[in-house]
DNA sequence: AAGAAAAATGAACCATTGTTCATTTTATGA
DNA sequence: TCATAAAATGAACAATGGTTCATTTTTCTT
C-alpha cells in the first residue's frame, strides 16, 4: 500500500473528529445545531494546533485563539468550559481517532516480516495524515492533564511493545537475528518519531513519506533480517 | 573510550558554566563576590532546568523558581534582568559549553569507520552528561529568543551534517554502501536524540549509555559497513 | 415580515505573575 | 566591636490573560 492508497482507504475528514467531539459533549457545548458546532470545533482544533505548535500551548492565549479562529472570546467559551478542557478534549478526541485507525490497519498480517513492514508503514502514514497532532502530543505531553498524560505515555509504550512483540516473534520463528528486542523496538520508534518531529526538515529535503518508509525498511531489515 | 573514561577526561563541574556566565555578565549581575555569584547561578540553572523540564519554561513562574532555589524574588533579579534573559543566558552558556567539548573530542580520527564511531559515542556521552539541558534545548527550542533559536537550529543541522559528511567520505573511500547519506544522517541523529529524550524509559530498563552506544553501533554498521 | 430562538459579541472582572525597590539582614575589615 | 558595603528580602505595583454575562446580531420558523 502506498500513502496515496492509504489516504483513499482511511480518509476521514478532520470534521469527523469534531463531530464526535460534539456528540460526546452535548451537555457542555451550548450550541444546538450540529453543523454549526462541527464547523467551529474544527476551526478551533486547527487553530489550536497551529498556534500551540508554534509557541506552545501554555503560551497560546485565548486572545490568540480568538484572533486565529475569527471567533470572539465569548463564542469560544460556548464550545468548552476552560482552556484546560479544550486541551483535554482535543487530545482525547485525536488520540481515540488514532487508536481506532491503527487497530483497523494492523492485525491482519501474520508473518513477522510482513507484520513489521505493515506496522512501520501504518505508523508513518498515520503520523503523516495527522502530523500537527502527533507533534503536539509529543511536545505537550508533560502539560497534559493527568488522565490524558497517562494515555499518552501508555500509547507510547504500546507502540513500542507492538514493535517489540513482532521482533520477538520474528526471532522465535527464525526470521530475525537474536538481537535485544527491547532496545530494537525503542530505536525503531525513534525513527518513526523523527518523521513527524522533523517534518519541516524532511519537507525541505523533498523526502516523501514513501521514500522515508522504504529507507527505514531497508535500514531495519539490514540489522534484523537473516540471510 | 568508555563513559567512565570520558567523564574523567572531560569532567568539568557545572560550576564552570556558572563561572563563565558570571564573568561574561558582570555588568548586569549586581553581585560583587565571584564565589557567591557562581554558587547561586549554579543553583538557579539547576532549578530552572528541573522545573522547566517538568512543566515547561513558560509555565514555570518566578515564584516556582524562588521556591525551588530557596532564594527570594528580589534576589533572583540580581542575577538576571528578566525571565527571558535567564532563558537566553542559560541556553547560550550551555550551548557554548557543548560546542567546545564536541570540537575538542572529534577531529582526531581520520578513518571514516572510526570517525563515525567516535562521533556517535561523543554525542551520546555529552548528552548523557548534560541530559537536562539537551532535553530542555529540544523541548523549548520554539520558545527561545531569536538568536538562541537560530543557534539551536544551526546546531541541529551541524550535527546532521557532521554525520552526513562522514557517511559520504565512507562511501567515497569504499567502506560504506552507497545509501542516501542525508536520510541516513537524519536517522542516526534521531537515534542519538532518543537517548536524551527518553531518558526515563532507558533508566527503567537499566540500559547504560555504553550498552546503548554498542547497540547503535551494530545497528548502523549492519546497514552501512561493507563486508 | 415579525417574533422567537440561537449564536456571537467584547468590555469588564479578577487571579496570576513578572518586576521593582525601600528596607532588613549578613558579611567584611579595621 | 562597630561602621560600611554587600546581599537578601518580600510586599507592592502593573500588566497579562482566563473567564463571564448583559447585550446585540443572526438565523430560523411560520
Amino acid at each position: 500500500m502506498t500513502f496515496a492508497e492509504f489516504q483513499k482507504k482511511y480518509y476521514i475528514s478532520r470534521q469527523d473528529i469534531s463531530r464526535k467531539t460534539y456528540l460526546e459533549n452535548r451537555k457542555t457545548i451550548h450550541i444546538k445545531k450540529e453543523a454549526t458546532a462541527v464547523k467551529n470545533l474544527d476551526i478551533i482544533y486547527v487553530a489550536t494546533l497551529k498556534i500551540a505548535n508554534k509557541k506552545g500551548f501554555q503560551s497560546m492565549t485565548m486572545r490568540d485563539l480568538s484572533c486565529e479562529t475569527g471567533m470572539s472570546m465569548g463564542s469560544l467559551y460556548t464550545y468548552f468550559t476552560s482552556k484546560e478542557e479544550l486541551l483535554r478534549t482535543l487530545q482525547e478526541q485525536h488520540y481515540s481517532f488514532f487508536v481506532r485507525i491503527l487497530e483497523e490497519c494492523i492485525a491482519d498480517e501474520n508473518n513477522p516480516v510482513a507484520k513489521l513492514r505493515k506496522a512501520i508503514l501504518t505508523h508513518l502514514y498515520l503520523s503523516e495524515t495527522m502530523q500537527p497532532w502527533f507533534y503536539f502530543s509529543f511536545m505537550e505531553a508533560k502539560n497534559l492533564p493527568r488522565t490524558e498524560k497517562e494515555k499518552a505515555v501508555a500509547s507510547d509504550l504500546a507502540t513500542e511493545k507492538m514493535i517489540g512483540d513482532i521482533l520477538v516473534q520474528g526471532q522465535q520463528e527464525g526470521f530475525f537475528h537474536p538481537h535485544d528486542s527491547q532496545l530494537g523496538a525503542g530505536i525503531i520508534q525513534a525513527m518513526l518519531q523523527d518523521w513527524y518531529l522533523k517534518r519541516g526538515k524532511h519537507a525541505r529535503k523533498d523526502v516523501s513519506v514513501d521514500q522515508y518508509a522504504a529507507y527505514l525498511q531497508k535500514f531495519i531489515e539490514a540489522f534484523y533480517l537473516k540471510g
